[in-house]
DNA sequence: GTTAGTACGCACTTTGAAGTAAGGTACTAC
DNA sequence: GTAGTACCTTACTTCAAAGTGCGTACTAAC
């Protein structure tokens, strides 16, 4: 148990847990609301611009462009300009990226099998309850 | 690698994955700033209200109360009160929470692995790249 | 009386991700 | 000239998460 948490967000000693570093960063890049939805399409393998922009249902041209551009620059992304009129550009994992889809994609799993009875559960039902035994 | 997408964010036909539903809810929940510290911090086991407030460094008493309110009615979190003065408050993670916490760890632990090279790393530099065999 | 500890809630403000609208490049077709 | 294709960029706006400040209730110690 200790061994599970003392790499993550590098805990410093005390067992305190810095909310503001470079995970954080990382984290809000993965997880925001393009970012993931755009990691799990490159999963099925790689993709041109208006193919992700097809599939990720209600993105603007923006907000395509701009998580492109930033998962790229963070390497999870690899970008692929064809010498073509029209513009052709290929997207895809990088071998980082794939890494990182590795550990996303069971989390993603998870949470598309339970949010549902989660959130628009009965209202005021907790979920299972845990033996409380603080000690 | 079509098994491993087709039950996230339930995948509508045609290959097309909708932004807005439960699972982006749910997700927003766990991975907020301070939902994720919280629910890292009872992976260590049941805590009172002020070792979470101490554990997760910056957060205020509001933010601690309010997500741990979230994280309580989306029943990843148990919360325990003590019949004692001053009041005494334990919250623990729910079965539900423990499931959460078995697909959360990975990714937060790969992403405290690699986040100071992604994020704080030499600018420009992109990651590794893979070959783009776009058919 | 004040301060401290414990665990919250409310009113209002700030911040940054996401959104809207428009613009751009380069080419082809009519 | 207009219209279309594909892939961006810029300026400005919106909105929800997070933040700030203050309040509540109780007991104990000074």
């Amino acid at each position: 148990m200790a061994e599970s948490t003392e790499t993550i967000f590098e805990q410093v000693p005390g067992g305190v847990f810095p909310a503001a570093c470079s995970s954080r960063v990382l984290l809000d890049h993965v997880m925001s609301k393009w970012g993931v939805l755009v990691l799990v399409s490159l999963t099925d393998g790689p993709q041109r611009w208006s193919d992700l922009r097809r599939r990720a249902q209600g993105i603007s041209e923006k907000m395509l462009a701009q998580t492109l551009r930033t998962l790229e620059a963070d390497g999870l992304v690899h970008r692929e300009q064809q010498p073509v009129m029209p513009p052709r550009v290929d997207y895809s994992l990088t071998p980082l990226g794939e890494e990182l889809a590795e550990v996303l994609v069971p989390l993603l799993r998870w949470v598309g099998r339970n949010a549902e009875a989660i959130i628009d559960g009965p209202a005021g039902t907790p979920g299972p309850v845990a033996p409380a035994d603080a000690g």
